[in-house]
DNA sequence: TTATTATTGTAACATTGTGTTACAATAATA
DNA sequence: TATTATTGTAACACAATGTTACAATAATAA
């Protein structure tokens, strides 16, 4: 939300300064601890809990708009996204968990308050890296947090659909464009990054081939030896080539 | 548009039933004589040409919408559809050939008409066999018919650009997914297949190996031979198995 | 110091998929 | 019946990937 205009509180209820009717939703990957992670907000009060998303200014970009989202809640910048689906069925939206979390916020509020009207809404996938974000909640969400993919609860409308869509997005992705990448960490071995490739892919690989391919890539710059203290050959560590 | 609603003309001028700044572009693709084509619409009076489009009606899937306008512009059912980008610039949308289009027309409003509003439109392109389609323009359009790919004018706002992400997507979508078929009539030779990839991808291909690949995949069933009447061995007549 | 252990880096071979060349099988015409 | 152009497909070459094998470590233990 644009902190410059004190007319809209952070969850834009009044909703003046933005487009109705559409919405984004952002599915935020992580990758921590051999998992895939996913960054959901709670409702305070209700404590529903959902994807964050949020809406679009009346005069800005719809890329813009949710690159301004994904970085208001992980603190980070330069996030690389990626539409992958539009969710636009009429029935998606129902208006009673926002209808809740309006009267437990002592909100005021109709029937027709926009926020209980109908929402299409555009997907967008980020690949973050795990150990630079700042989880942000707000005075709306009680918590933003990240949650292991494999155990999400259930979501309000549709969301838990949404992240389905978007981790087979992820995995088709995976093959065509290099972004695993920026999931990791600034520097990673080889054997790092065959545990994401399984994790995402949800199947085991064979190593030699593996790193192979990786490194035929030509996209890793091979950095230094690990020291790792364990008693057998060190990893060596490798960074995303950035010339490319 | 719903026929039924008297209250609505044909291209929606009044809203009422839509919803707002959101619209589907469709880039609609056949398969002629050799050549890539798509269907635009051309409106009356001041000559503007554009994709065929349409809005969302308040209580309308999203999907169901995209199959709507398909089918009014082409007169078919069942039309392979896919989503592939949503087109959210704020610039992409200068008001002012709509503007000339509602003068020319002689549709009242003022500048705050929500036709001359920012839209923000979900792209889908659609594969029809080229010798069903009976292109169908309506009041305000003069006419719908078909465009070479290759030769495609100056289009409304960034309608240009929308095909060109379209055929990226045709193009990418290719090789994954087994849509090729529908953009030919029922029974086709393996030399007519071959010539709509070469034409898509826009590159020669070695016959034997997409002959072999395209047996390989077990999508196909030969028919019978096809009688062309040429001084050399008749090609076999295929058409995709259904029952996969 | 040297053997032991587990893991990494990579060679080597097998299998599969695709690029390429070659040629027999036609279907009409001369 | 020979000629012509095109189709169907075999055969080989090459590239990508799957799989097995093993040498190169880095710490620990004898």
């Amino acid at each position: 939300m644009n902190k410059n205009e004190p007319s809209e509180n952070e969850t834009g209820t009044t909703g003046t300064d933005f487009m109705h009717g559409l919405a984004i939703d952002a599915v935020i990957f992580g990758f921590h601890d051999h998992q895939l992670k996913v960054l959901l907000m709670r409702y305070n009060k209700t404590g529903v809990v959902a994807l964050p998303g949020g809406f679009i200014h009346k005069t800005e970009n719809l890329n813009d708009a949710a690159n301004r989202i994904v970085s208001e809640r992980t603190g980070l910048k330069n996030i690389y996204l990626e539409q992958f689906y539009v969710f636009g069925d009429y029935g998606r939206s129902d208006p009673r968990p926002m209808k809740d979390i309006l009267i437990a916020n002592n909100i005021t509020h109709d029937d027709n308050h926009w926020l209980l009207q109908r929402f299409i809404s555009v997907g967008y996938y980020a690949l973050v890296d795990f150990t630079k974000v700042v989880p942000k909640p707000d005075t709306i969400f009680d918590s933003c947090a990240w949650y292991d993919l494999a155990i999400i609860p259930k979501l309000m409308q549709d969301h838990n659909t949404i992240i389905l869509k978007a981790l087979a997005s992820l995995r088709t992705d995976l093959d065509n464009k290099l972004i695993a990448f920026n999931l990791m960490q600034e520097e990673f071995t080889l054997g790092d990054l065959q545990i994401l490739y399984e994790t995402i892919l949800d199947k085991k690989l064979l190593r030699p081939a593996f790193q192979r391919k990786m490194l035929s890539l030509g996209i890793l710059e091979r950095v230094a030896k690990k020291w790792t203290g364990a008693a057998h050959k060190a990893p060596y560590l490798y960074r995303f080539s950035k010339n490319i």
